[in-house]
DNA sequence: CTAGGGTTAG
């Protein structure tokens, strides 16, 4: 009788045991939290609280619905624990974000009495990839050989994919060249990593090959290797698999992921029918084609069909807006200096959840310090509950281009008392800074910090600001040096820099060796023999200006001419230099003249002769220098009473500003900021309560297709 | 309990 009830006890036991398991279970894969917490109930209940696998399937269910901390709960609380045990911790917490966390637990594992197996493995490699940390991974790829798991072909696969992010090529070139077994995702890896160190030759290379063994590609290999052509900038190879993948007839066209990349290759092409074309054909389109497409349009100067695109997506309502999009809208606006609009997103932002990611907040803060409101920028920046290496760099580059050199190297500094590590960006973000503000020692102290980081090696851009930190010093010879000496090779650009150096400090000795250097490496580059002939010209040296120019003239080459324009009532006035075409030219030169009076009046201006670049009288070159394309636009925008209405004026350049316009805008802009002062007191109330209806009167100006070195 | 893909900010 007895034993009867206890088979029959048992039974009914395996059973609830067995039904609790399935539960458990289905909550796990439909992350359905509230169901997931009334089966933890119903263990607790019926008296399974230590019961080894209930326990593991609640860390795996209390982790896939985002309760890592439940889930410890639970880990903490058992009597016994399995490897399933600890790997499902690990995994809980690696899908929430937290690789750090992972390791830890894999570490405290190794004192335990669990032996690991290739879940453990495989997770704590993709653990070690996250964070790009090299030395846990190699420990691992040990521990993995050590208990015979390296031959798995998952685990292998993480092996490889481990190297691959933490910019171990070689490792994962060697480890896949060696793999017993290879599936499907073995090659994928492959390829997807390829993508990543821009060796986009690679991918299609490894995705031959692949085929020649037989294994047929699915829809992640497609998607990787067009991204491959992507970084590439291969629109042939990339229009090439998209003609395969029609011939074929494959489905993935419509698909989602592979139609997406296929969006984004042809809008990094700059082929936006094309891209519009496909993404036409997505039968359900995401945010993230969505986001391609918005930014494509964006990025070729067609806000008009971005904004569009983008009211769409907000009506249909089929997706939640992300942190992607946003970034990019206020991004697009920063670079417009569309401040109001960049407002408009910020207010959205503040109502939608991924209104807080920290990209969203980190193209905030620098599209208020690129619009002219750094104080707005600063007190956000101080708000942010986390902060990144690109918060703060954001931060340091607006420093830096306020001239608050000092003020950026204190924020660098503290940057890593917050235990954030610089990248290769933070580095130049402060080197800038550096050199705008003259801080030769400060520059050059984290230069060689730069140097000495294991993490990273400076690049040429890092260089360059170097030359510049001491071309700007005068230290001509040192700079000269520091490119003779470096360990890559000098691209024209650098040279430049020096010459440009060269011309502030009128060294023609060292200019005349990088002119040579420069028409060797760059020939057919107008810029250069402009600069040395501005050279010449400042030192006086009119007969080898006139050489230069000659040179140029029998190579064939064209400058680009210096433009402007400026916007008045939704109509943009395009100007040329000495442009006497615009009907109201009379007015124009009236208000600059009237500007330049009280200028030179009140603030002490005088024109920048040096800037006027031919070989004639003081007053002419004076006359030269009033009649360039950005002192024209501003002199219209001023005639059309923008002064009086207190907005904002904001011109556009497709080259760089030349040094007298910069001296005259900056006076003109305290001249305007004062008489702000005056008017504003009584609307400060105003101002405070209503940020987004009043803007500052002051000038931006916005240097578009940015050809820097090259002045009119 | 495990491995692979497409969009963003400096």
């Amino acid at each position: 009788m007895s034993h009867v009830m206890l088979c029959g006890g048992t039974l009914f036991e395996m059973n609830q045991r067995q039904i609790l398991a399935n539960l458990l279970r289905s909550c796990s894969k439909n992350s359905t939290l509230d169901k997931g917490l009334q089966a933890h109930g119903a263990v607790l209940r019926m008296g399974f609280g230590s019961d080894l696998m209930l326990n593991n399937d609640l860390i795996d269910m209390y982790g896939k619905c985002s309760r890592t901390g439940f889930a410890y709960d639970v880990f903490d609380k058992m009597p016994e624990r399995n490897v399933v045990s600890w790997t499902a911790l690990m995994c809980a917490y690696l899908q929430n974000g937290n690789a750090k966390r992972c390791l830890s637990v894999f570490a405290q594992m190794g004192v335990s009495d669990s032996k690991p197996n290739e879940f453990t493995f495989s997770t704590s490699l993709k653990a070690s990839g996250v964070l790009g940390a090299a030395e846990s991974g190699m420990q691992i790829h040990g521990l993995c050989a050590k208990f015979g798991f390296e031959c798995v072909v998952v685990v292998g696969n993480s092996i490889i994919d481990m190297y691959a992010k933490c910019g171990k090529n070689i490792q994962a070139t060697r480890m896949f060249e060696t793999m017993p077994v290879r599936n499907l995702i073995t090659w994928n890896v492959m390829i997807a990593r390829y993508t990543v160190e821009e060796n986009g030759k690679r991918a299609l290379l490894l995705f031959r090959e692949m085929q020649e063994r037989g294994e047929v590609p699915d829809d992640y290999t497609f998607t990787s290797l067009l991204k491959a052509c992507n970084t590439l900038e291969a629109v042939q190879q990339g229009s090439q698999i998209h003609a395969f993948l029609i011939t074929r007839g494959f489905p993935y066209l419509v698909q989602t992921s592979v139609a997406g990349a296929l969006v984004d290759l042809y809008v990094k092409c700059r082929h936006l029918s094309e891209a519009r074309s496909v993404f036409e054909q997505i039968k359900q389109k995401n945010i993230i084609s969505w986001s391609s497409l918005i930014l494509g349009y964006a990025q070729e100067g067609n806000l008009e069909e971005a904004m569009n695109l983008f009211k769409l997506l907000r009506v249909s309502m089929c997706h939640q807006l992300d942190g992607f999009v946003l970034s990019s809208l206020i991004g697009i606006f920063a670079d417009f200096a569309l401040v109001e609009q960049g407002r408009q997103i910020h207010a959205l932002a503040t109502k939608i959840p991924s209104g807080l990611d920290i990209s969203v907040a980190n193209s905030i803060l620098d599209m208020y310090l690129k619009c002219g409101d750094p104080d707005e920028s600063e007190r956000l920046f101080n708000e942010m509950p986390t902060k990144n290496v690109v918060s703060w760099t954001v931060m340091i580059t607006g420093c830096g281009k306020h001239g608050l050199g000092k003020e950026a190297v204190r924020l660098f500094n503290r940057m890593q008392l917050d235990n954030i590590e610089p990248d290769g960006v933070a580095y130049l973000a402060v080197l800038t800074a550096c050199s705008h503000s003259r801080l030769i020692k400060e520059g050059q102290e984290i230069f060689s910090r730069l140097c000495i980081d294991r993490r990273l090696k400076p690049k040429l851009e890092h260089y360059a600001c170097m030359v510049d930190l001491l071309g700007r010093a005068g230290q001509l010879e040192e700079a000269k040096n520091l490119i003779m000496n470096m360990p890559l090779k000098p691209n024209a650009g650098i040279w430049q820099t020096l010459l440009s150096a060269c011309r502030i400090h009128g060294g023609i000795e060292i200019a005349r060796e990088v002119g040579e250097i420069l028409i060797r490496l760059d020939g057919d580059n107008t810029v250069n023999y402009v600069m040395l002939s501005n050279i010449f010209a400042d030192a006086g040296y009119w007969k080898e200006c006139e050489r230069l120019r000659k040179l140029v003239k029998a190579k064939g080459l064209r400058k680009e001419a210096g433009r402007s324009w400026v916007e008045i009532d939704k109509e943009v006035h395009f100007f040329y230099n000495g442009d006497d075409s615009h009907p109201n030219v009379e007015k124009i030169h009236e208000v600059l003249k009237e500007m330049e009076k009280r200028m030179k009046a009140e603030m002490g201006y005088v024109p920048g002769l040096r800037f006027a670049l031919h070989d004639v009288e003081d007053e002419s070159k004076e006359e030269s220098l009033r009649v360039h394309s950005e002192k024209l636009a501003i002199g219209l925008a001023l005639a059309h009473g923008k002064l009086e209405e207190k907005k904002t004026i904001r011109i556009f350049k497709n080259l760089r500003v030349c040094g007298d316009c910069h001296l005259f805008i900056k006076g003109l802009s305290k001249i305007l900021k004062s008489l702000d002062k005056e008017s504003s007191r009584a609307d400060e109330k105003h101002l405070a309560a209503n940020l987004s209806g009043t803007e500052q009167t002051n000038l931006v100006s916005s240097t578009r297709n940015k050809n820097k070195n090259q002045k009119e």
